[in-house]
DNA sequence: TATAATGTGTAGCACAAGCTACATTTTGAC
DNA sequence: GTCAAAATGTAGCTTGTGCTACACATTATA
């Protein structure tokens, strides 16, 4: 992506969303992996191309990504697997994914338009952020 | 960003979150570009890269966009102008900024955070989700 | 007014994410 | 077992966003 450049108050706040953003798609497949090694037992390029909407080439070559990450493994023709790490980081996604998906529904976002927000919004959650969702949620049953 | 592969159900989903991306950066500088023009009275380049962390020569690219996008207009060292396109667009992504924010708060997030986390998150809110954002503040006065 | 400092703009590079087209491998049907 | 279909992988192109480096214009100052 490339170098920072010098930094001010609120250039350090645009300069976190826009990091944010590389690593969002990373989360997708995670996510989306994990989601199909549970429900089909193995997650292959086409498949994880076909779910995200892309072509075949584009899905493996973020699947390249994912294994320089160190966030999956692949061999040729065999399918694609989480690495610890891996796992690890599609756990947190879906556990953020579902709260931001309860927290919208509680707020009177239709359920259609909360799943389909969430995808995005996610992302962008902060730790801070996320805690207070659960908070939110817990106080009002 | 190129053509559009076959979409199936999910597919759509991602899709539309992937091409919110491309019009969040111009909303962004739309956004920095009213609120120069109104508080300095002028919006340059330099002032615009500072503000969002980036190098004077990324924001001048991106002006370009915005130009080819008839949101702005720019005359070599004279400053950058917002079309009408441009000022409606600003206003929106305001009126929106201010919302998610105001709804993070009274989720109980962190002023801090809550503007922060609202860069990232406004680009990804649905009419329909800015619409429960809306009666729900206004629910709880 | 001449010159230095600042601002602007252009060129060229890198990387991510998207595509199509083509080659190769695997799988499955006969 | 052969051969066609499907899946996989590779190559090459485009656009967007970022950078640095260099050139040119403008502004400010001595």
């Amino acid at each position: 992506m490339g170098k920072l450049p010098a930094e001010g108050t609120q250039a350090r706040r645009f300069g976190k969303t826009r990091s944010a953003q590389s690593t969002a798609l990373l989360e997708d497949y995670a996510e989306l992996i994990a989601d199909l090694l549970e429900g089909e037992g193995e997650a292959r390029p086409t498949d994880i191309a076909r779910r995200l909407g892309v072509s075949h080439a584009t899905a493996i070559k973020t699947i390249s990504r994912l294994k320089r990450a160190g966030l999956a493994t692949a061999r040729p023709y065999r399918g694609v697997f989480l690495t610890e790490k891996g796992h690890e980081l599609a756990d947190r996604v879906r556990v953020r994914h579902r709260l931001v998906v309860d927290v919208l529904r509680a707020l009177g976002v239709p359920t259609e338009s909360a799943e389909a927000d969430a995808e995005g919004i996610e992302h962008y959650v902060s730790e801070s952020t996320l805690k207070a969702f659960a908070q939110f949620l817990k106080a009002r049953g």
